[in-house]
Parts: structure tokens; C-alpha cells; sequence
DNA sequence: TTGTATGCGTTATCAC
DNA sequence: GTGATAACGCATACAA
């Protein structure tokens, strides 16, 4: 018995029973209208009768679809990514579209697999957000297959990328705490040396915030941290303590720093946002619920993964040609009160 | 050119290249020992040039196996069932086998769908986390294809289950409460009138220890809580506050209840842990990064999530046979500062 | 060691 | 309106 599983009935079973051909069967199936409603009903009887339901991988064999998209990510268990894996399904949804999710864990040959992959036959197009291959991969990226990218590691690539304002977001972030009256802002979350990726935009939109402000930017305010996770950022707010920085805001690259940050402050009784305002990045459920609540920057998730929805379906149906695109998604300041009051500044 | 995509190259074409038969490039390609080096090297050759990569929807017609298998679970932006899906997938992969996952929100009928959709077809098997379905659907879970179940809906059903003990795990939770001093142990989360399901199964080891402890129940400490999350334990919370229930210690049926019930002491100026001790269950990666860390009932997510992908290959490969398993994974109370000290009774 | 031929369960192209 | 029949791309029994 260990072999026939799934029924392994067919159409052929239901055209014998219901008295008609294989083609009617399918004709029924697929709605196809001329068909005479007594045939139709006996039709549908039998698929009724037997249980029988369509083998999809013998229509996508057919029709050379597979009515599957890839979504690669670096991991389930960052908010983030677990949350655009949310509003990517949803997304799909009503096409009438499954997510196959594949984990990279941000490692290089994971990513590079990703594109290569045997897989990339049974989906009909990949939705990609790489965290290791950048601007020096690009031609790795040129595949022949339809693909839409996010975030911040490639641009202007051979695919469609959906992103953000990564440098206006966080400067109307850092402005937000300037405008509070912060003048010593640390970062938590820089990655030294690195002029491309998310973390280099952020912080140079934090930059153009403070030269606005007409504030002098201070290297001793940037605390480097390579995965963005809150262990991280724990430890790098106590670096910060330790070191003894005048400091009277943070700003977390995102917000698994932000919160990581907001727990050591706790830990060494620094009162938020009294002494220190705290912001972070992402507006993860989380952010909602810290104590206190984290301001945060809205990535506008649902819309960045329905336009990657629906550049990569547009490119799988043909009926977008063409250029890539390149898609800046909204973002918002969501301000809570963890940048709370109006602060005297550090020096008067 | 909207046309032909993904290569379109066949086997047909690699051995026409190579000179061999359609046959010769399979063996190849699969690993078939017997094949004369020469002629190995020439396949090789051609698949390299034409950039060659199996039709994977192909195969599965043929053997009759997708290599996929589905995860069925409410929402990826609970934090538990992100880490679970990530945590599947990661227990898969060794395998050889990728997880297509389908979000059901705990509707009824996207439950339901899930058990009946022809996708079923386009999976090898089915890991199924109901939170709608109960013991009352029972005839829904007899299905023709390998399933497994998880969580605490189904009990005895017609499939492979794993789950956690929940009573016992609840009740060394209380029981730790308890040892610490607290006696007026409010429970966040209860559904009020339900016989099964989590919550009954957590409030009954809540009852038991107390009972242990020869400790009074009081009904006033129930709260209910529909939907697990943290604004409903944050609502659940004040109204605890609210109505001036005199409390000690909140369990939350599960992390995010007791996060919103940290978040809802903390607006209220209640200390924790010195006026109350806040326990949760899940042990998700928040917990730790808590103010203060949140003690939790870790329930074995990695355990859970590697037997059940064992369970249901085992079936898939017909390697296991007859009557359902039931299989309690191991829990860890992980206990953090949200429970520290020895509390002075309430009333002396 | 390699080639030929058949079928997996659909959908699509034609006839009828 | 409906029915034969040929693909879709691969794996495999059977030959050679």
C-alpha cells in the first residue's frame, strides 16, 4: 500500500464514469462555457463521486507555469523579513499565487544558489532580497527568468527593484530628534567602511540631517554593529556607556537594534527618553509594544511587497517588457514615545 | 519574445549536443554510476554550454513526488509561527525538501480549504498547525495524503500529531511562581467556556499547581483573552488593574500576552518584578530583549519542528506505516529577571 | 554501457 | 458541444 497516495484518480476515471471524454472533463474543470448543463452535472457528479481533484504538476508540466513565485529571504526569525513573508502571501493571494520561501541566512553561497538553483524551474519567478552579493555580483543577476529585487544591495541591476527612500527616511528620522532638541545622536548599527547597502544610506541620511541642522557629525557616535540583531545592539549601546560618550538620542539602523539599545539603556538605569531619546527602523509589531513604545520608520511593507508582487506577475505574464524598473515604496515616521518631550540640550 | 523562458533547453537538446541519447544525459544528470567517462565529460560539456537545468515540474509528474512538502500555519507575523516555519524549512533542507507555506489567519474556511485544496497535489505532504478546526472536525483530518499536526486542537485524530505538554509545562510555570511567593497568580488569555484548545490545557496545569500549592482559585484572576496578542493582554491587563483585583503575578498564556501585559504594568507605574511577577510561554526570541527579560516556557520548537518533518517523510516514503503517532516534545522553563526574588505574600 | 519507446495527467489543436 | 490525439520534459523497462 505504500505506493498510491493522493487518490491517483485521474480524468480518465471521471470521463468513464460520467460518460464523456477526457476533454469534457477538463472543459468542466476549467469553466469553459459551451457545454450542456446536463453533461456539465454529470460531470461534476463524478469528480463529486470519486474525490478526484487536478494534478497540478501535470497542468504546470502543460501549460509551463507553475502558478509558484520564489520568495528568498535571509530568515523567518528577523520580524522583518517574517512580516514582508506575510504581506508577500497575502499578495500573491489573489492571483492565485503560492510563495515558495527559501532562507539564505545571508550567507554568500546560499545567495548565489538562490539564483541558480533547480528550484527556479518550479517557480515562475523569484522575489529576492540579498543581503551578501552586492553591487560587484551584478552580473550574477543577470538570469532568464523573471525577478524583482529589494532592498538596498543592488541598483540600477539587470532585474526590477522595489526599495525605499533609505536616505530621506532617516533623515526625516534624525531630524525628528533634532527637532526635539537632541544634539548628540549616537547610531548603532553602522558598518564601517561600507558604502553601499542599507546601512551606509542610513547613515548618510543621518549625516545630511545633522549638516541641515547645522550640527557637527562625530565619528565617536557611531557604534558598529554587523548583524543587525538586538544582541547586537545591546552590546553596542554598552560600548557606548562604557565609553563614556556624551549621548542624548539613539538611533537604531533598525529596530531589533533599537530595542536591543533600549534594553541595555534600561539595564544601566538611563531613563528613556528623559535622558536618551530612542528611534528605530522598520516599525516591527514590536516596536509597538516596547516600554516605552519605539518611534520608528514605517518601510511601507504591504506596498513594497504588492508592487514586487506585481512588477514580477506583470513580468511572468509578458506583459511588461522592457527596462528593469526601479520603485521607491513610502515610508513614515511613526513617532511613539520613546522620542518623547523636548530635550535641553546636552550643553547649554 | 514573452514567450519562451527559462532556458527552454531540454534534454532532448544536451544530448543532440553531446551526441548521446536522451537516456545517456539522464543517467548522467542522476548520478547513474555505469557510464563511460568520456562520454560523462561530453554530456557535462554540454549542459555547461547550454546552461542546461532540469525541468523539476517535469520529474515530479514523472516519479510522482514533489520534493515539497506544505506548512499550514495562521499568520508568519506571530512571532511563533515565524520561528516554527523557520525552524521547518531549516529541517527540511537536509532532506532535500522545500516547505511551500499557507497562511490560514485561524479562519475556519481557509482551515477547511487548506485540507481540500488541489495544491495538496503539488505537496508531498501536509504539516498542519489548526487553530479554528477542533476535535468536532474530526472526519475533516482523515485526508488520502501523509499528514502531520501540531498544537493542541486535535487529540487522538487520524494523523500524526506532535505537540507539547502543556499541562505539565503550565503547571511547573505556576509552580515557580509560587515557590517565589506570589499567591494571587492572575492568568491572561482564558477562553472562557472552551474544553480544549491551549488555553484550557494551560489553565488546567495553572489549576493543578495551585492545587499542589493547596492555594484557593479564584475565577477573578481568569482574564480572557480571544486573539493572542499583545494588545489584547495589554487590554486584558488593565481591565485586571481596572476592576482592582488584587494580583501579585500575571501568567500569559503565551510571550505576546505577557509582553502586552509588561507593556500595560509598566503604564500603570507597576513595578515588575518587585509588585508583580510576569511570566509568558513560547520562549520567542522577544522575551529575552524584554524590559525586564521575560521568564517563558521554552516548548521545544526545534524538537517539534524536526519530528514532525521526520513523521511525515517517514510517510511519504511509506517507511512508516499503520496507526497515527502522538509524539510530546521536551519544554524548558527559561526563567529570566521578570520573576526574580522571593515576594512577600500579599497578605500575611 | 547506451539507445528506444512508453507513460506520468494535463491542456490544446483540431476535427466532427 | 464534444471527442481523438498530440504534446509538455522527464524517468525507466526493456533492448541492444
Amino acid at each position: 500500500m505504500a505506493g498510491r497516495r493522493q487518490g491517483g484518480v485521474t480524468m480518465h476515471d471521471v470521463a468513464a464514469i460520467a460518460g464523456v471524454s477526457i476533454k469534457t472533463v477538463s472543459n468542466v474543470i476549467n469553466g469553459y462555457p459551451y457545454i450542456r448543463p446536463e453533461t456539465k452535472e454529470r460531470v461534476e457528479a463524478a469528480i463529486e463521486q470519486l474525490g478526484y481533484r487536478v494534478n497540478i504538476t501535470a497542468r504546470n508540466l502543460r501549460q509551463g507555469r507553475t502558478g509558484m513565485i520564489g520568495l528568498a529571504v535571509p530568515e523567518l526569525s528577523l520580524p522583518y523579513f517574517a512580516e514582508l513573508a506575510d504581506s508577500v502571501i497575502r499578495a500573491a493571494e489573489p492571483h492565485g499565487v503560492v510563495v515558495l520561501i527559501e532562507q539564505t541566512n545571508a550567507i554568500r553561497e546560499r545567495e548565489l544558489e538562490v539564483l541558480t538553483s533547480a528550484r527556479r524551474h518550479l517557480t515562475d519567478g523569484l522575489i529576492f532580497s540579498p543581503l551578501a552579493l552586492g553591487a560587484e555580483d551584478r552580473e550574477r543577476f543577470v538570469v532568464d527568468y523573471p525577478m524583482v529585487l529589494l532592498g538596498e544591495r543592488i541598483f540600477h541591476g539587470p532585474a526590477d527593484h522595489v526599495t525605499m527612500s533609505n536616505v530621506e527616511a532617516a533623515r526625516a528620522a534624525t531630524r525628528h530628534l533634532v527637532e526635539s532638541g537632541r544634539t548628540r545622536i549616537a547610531v548603532i548599527g553602522a558598518h564601517e567602511g561600507e558604502t553601499i547597502g542599507t546601512a551606509a544610506l542610513r547613515v548618510q541620511g543621518y549625516r545630511q540631517a545633522l549638516e541641515d541642522a547645522g550640527l557637527p557629525f562625530d565619528p565617536a557616535l557611531l557604534a558598529e554593529a554587523g548583524a543587525w540583531h538586538r544582541s547586537t545592539g545591546a552590546a553596542a549601546m554598552h560600548r557606548l556607556l562604557d565609553a563614556g560618550t556624551e549621548i542624548d538620542a539613539v538611533f537604531g539602523l533598525n529596530d531589533a537594534l533599537a530595542l536591543g539599545a533600549l534594553r541595555a539603556l534600561h539595564a544601566r538605569g538611563v531613563a528613556v527618553p528623559e535622558d536618551v531619546a530612542v528611534l528605530g527602523f522598520d516599525d516591527v509589531d514590536d516596536a509597538a509594544y516596547a516600554s516605552p513604545p519605539l518611534t520608528s520608520v514605517a518601510p511601507g511593507r504591504e506596498q513594497i511587497a504588492r508592487t514586487a508582487v506585481e512588477l514580477l506577475l506583470a513580468r511572468v505574464a509578458g506583459t511588461a517588457e522592457g527596462e528593469p524598473v526601479e520603485v521607491y515604496a513610502d515610508f513614515e515616521l511613526v513617532v511613539r514615545e520613546s522620542t518623547a518631550g523636548v530635550h535641553a540640550p546636552a550643553r547649554a
